[in-house]
DNA sequence: AGCCCAGTGTAACTTTTGTTACTGCCCAGC
DNA sequence: GCTGGGCAGTAACAAAAGTTACACTGGGCT
């Protein structure tokens, strides 16, 4: 545990705090699909990302989950942060992109922490100023660009998050996570394959250099 | 100057931390149409908006600003603290909304009241969770919402920050913002009227109730 | 083998939004 | 009173995205 925790945050927080960490912090292993937070939902302890990745979401009204941006290791979710101190409910959904792990930390240990670590203090900072920035990209993606840009970010997303450039989704998963219906989304996959951008196969999109 | 601070924060901070605040900080007047903060600024000091409203805007890739959202009396905006505190640059506009003033705060001081006061701190964090909240708010309406709907909570939200519904924009500037073109805003507008929502006028419109 | 069905390809059409172009109107300044 | 320029109304068209409908296909299951 200590070790997993020195992995992904070994640079930016000292020693003692790992060690602290470590003590009060509970291990959770995740599997890709598992929803680790619900819309509504109260959060009394703060995840902090050790191993894998998580997808952040936020729901349409109808149907359909915006994807918002990714999270990756030594990341932590700011909404999260926000409900953690807050004491609000989640105003957005996270889904396991894949398999891993994160360390739950209580409420009051992040608190007393603020007092006592610059490292952590910064660490909540940048997280805050990290998703702020993300969540930036999400308005210039929706708002600047058109579909066919936008799908190909998130090709390109999901291929670095997983690291790996095959996709595996449907077209009508993308679908809903960008918003839009699945008949769009083929036909601009098709589109990149004829542009020798992706290659086409059932239930995976490989993603050509 | 302390008096006007209280009026603007004194439910929130203890009399020493207004006390504290009304010795460092000095106060900017500003005016319908200043340009507060540009994209690409370093940022030094951190504002507490006073008195007025304060919008906040992202720049599209060719032109025309969109707006985000606005800022009014005992708000700050995180996007300038996340400047602050990482000491990147900025990368939002922020435009006065109408004549207002507000205070600037050294950036030292209010790392140093971090440790000092709980609700200094408590107001940074709150902070952050609204502007997260406002952007979360911002995606919805991009991603969810027909031009018409954000035209409309526009209007609204305009003669909110305003005090009036009298909104003194042309059609113009209302597309900027919206990152949309004029014709598709009085094609909308018009409709509006139409169904008795609005009043048209030149270079101005009526939020009817 | 035969069947089923999720996943995909595609056509045809609609709606929404963006673009271009032209008209008329109001008002400030001469 | 005349005029020019900014502003608004509108038509006509183009582009992008959404919708409906249907055909095909490859695997899993019985």
């Amino acid at each position: 545990m200590e070790e997993l925790i020195k992995q992904a945050y070994g640079n930016i927080f000292e020693e003692a705090l790992i060690k602290e960490i470590a003590e009060v912090s509970t291990l959770v292993e995740f599997e890709e699909g598992d929803r680790l937070i619900e819309i509504g939902e109260y959060i009394r302890r703060m995840p902090l990302l050790l191993t894998g990745a998580i997808k952040i979401l936020r729901e349409d009204r109808d149907e359909g989950d915006l994807l918002l941006y990714f999270l990756e290791r030594g990341d932590t979710c700011a909404m999260t942060l926000a409900c953690c101190m807050g004491d609000t409910k989640s105003e957005i959904r996270a889904i396991a992109e894949n398999k891993g792990s994160l360390a739950m930390i209580p409420v009051n240990k992040m608190e007393e922490w603020l007092g006592k670590y610059k490292s952590w203090r910064n660490f909540v900072f940048t997280s805050y100023n990290k998703r702020l920035s993300e969540m930036l990209s999400a308005v210039d993606n929706l708002a600047f660009m058109k579909m066919d840009e936008r799908l190909l970010n998130y090709l390109k997303e999901k291929a670095k998050v997983n690291n790996s450039n095959i996709i595996n989704n449907t077209h009508q998963e993308i679908a809903y996570e960008l918003n839009t219906s699945r008949v769009v989304v083929s036909r601009l996959l098709k589109a990149f394959e004829n542009e020798g951008k992706i290659k086409l196969n059932r239930n995976n999109i490989v993603l050509l250099k």
